[in-house]
DNA sequence: CGCCGAATTGACACGGTTCAATTGAGGTGG
DNA sequence: CCACCTCAATTGAACCGTGTCAATTCGGCG
């Protein structure tokens, strides 16, 4: 498999990940694609390691142009969960009640640019402006729901060699999606400690995983990047299940 | 706290777990909750140990009248994981993408009966029928999401002691909800393999588990039914948050 | 009474954590 | 250009929470 079998043609005027994201996820039409293009026009910039939701703020979902964010849970004694991760195309803020809002905190783990997410929550309309963004919304959320219950079921009944395997592997799957993978390898600007934190493991364990991954010469880990070097194998490993076939062509991948 | 302040005025004529369990998210109208017995008058039954949506027929979305279920996946290796219960009020089959349907299965856990739910979907409609309706699925989902962080939280960064009694938690607070729980006990239908399988733990850990939080004084446990004795200590020990603030009278609880 | 699945118990092995120290790499100022 | 600083990555060793295996008891039901 090439790099260019995974990446068909580019679209139109796409280097925009949320563009390639969505579009992912269903046919967007020429205008909604113009609309997508103006919301990226006025990025709104974060640095890494700051609330994306900052209390006593007026809370606006944002969708995220560039960067990685995440959720995360701060347990009272200092323990930290994080529940999911934010990629480009990925939306927070959404379906706020005070519980969500007050129990996961939305955090930026790199320099990270959102913009307002109201166009996409147009969906609530009968004789909506852009369908083709409504139904992109829709599947994006049953999308967010799998990586969700897919996290339960690496931190339930995975080992640490098997849920690590797994999250790299969704990793680059979102990313893809996005048009962030080149060839098989992707960047990798997360610390080890988040990557515990996401996979609940020490951060010791999980350096040690990490390297006999590496070891298994199942991927190469160097310099914030990370190239996939025996899929197969790894999807083995994390009983991996595909979760957005890319649609063009429809039987590009495996 | 006596059970009648936690069970206040109870509504209309609402044995009806459904009503109650809506009606406690959001206001509904009497149209409303006439509506909702009606779905309720022609319960499907479903045996124990079985799937909620077989493959091959048309998968409609249901929503639970009665009987505990949950949404699990099997591993090749035959472990299992299960991502969350369904409760009676709660849905399922909503918003399936290949993906979502074909990896995890929603199976029965007791008897349940269920009835179809498409009743509830309509809320994608400017002039809906019935906001109240709309209005509480809406914050339906967003608990879901909230019970699948918390699920993540538990398994990802609580011991086994702490994450059961979190657990147990949860199942009192929703069963409160549908105004199942009387006093401070609830039946519990579940055999401690469904619950190692919910809590990543394995069958004898849980069960010296148990028998640790029983000796420590945090609940009963006798004949399919918990009594939760210490509610402070539980809360404690879970760092637990309440997700939905019982709503008449506003401070019944804690 | 006898059966069967669920619950319980004991002994042992192992995956993962903790603590503490060391190495490595990027950035900054002298 | 190098010394220095800081944070991330790495390593070692001891400890312990949890899993595994195998056997036994309990409890409901025909």
């Amino acid at each position: 498999m090439t790099a260019l079998a995974r990446h068909p043609a580019p679209l139109p005027r796409a280097a925009n990940p949320l563009v390639r994201r969505l579009s992912a996820l269903t046919d967007l039409s020429a205008a909604e694609i113009e609309a997508l293009q103006e919301l990226s026009a006025t990025p709104k910039p974060h640095e890494a390691q700051t609330l994306l939701a900052p209390e006593g703020k007026v809370v606006v979902p944002q969708v995220i142009l560039s960067g990685w964010a995440c959720r995360q849970r701060l347990l009272r004694d200092g323990r930290c969960q994080i529940v999911n991760f934010l990629l480009p195309g990925d939306c927070t803020n959404m379906l706020m009640t005070p519980s969500l809002r007050t129990a996961f905190s939305a955090v930026s783990l790199t320099a990270v640019t959102t913009a307002d997410a109201e166009l996409l929550l147009q969906n609530n309309d009968e004789r909506v402006v852009h369908p083709g963004l409504a139904r992109a919304m829709r599947l994006m959320t049953s999308l967010d729901e799998y990586l969700l219950c897919s996290h339960v079921v690496r931190l339930g009944r995975q080992t640490a060699y098997e849920r690590t395997v797994h999250l790299l592997l969704e990793f680059e799957a979102r990313l893809d999606m996005a048009g962030m993978v080149s060839g098989d390898s992707f960047t990798m600007p997360l610390t080890q400690e988040v990557l515990a934190d996401a996979l609940g493991l020490s951060i010791v364990h999980l350096n040690r995983t990490l390297q006999q991954i590496r070891r298994d010469g199942l991927l190469e880990l160097r310099g914030g990047r990370i190239t996939i070097l025996r899929r197969d194998m790894m999807e083995a490993v994390a009983d991996w299940m595909p979760f957005a076939p890319p649609r063009k062509p429809p039987n590009a991948r495996r």
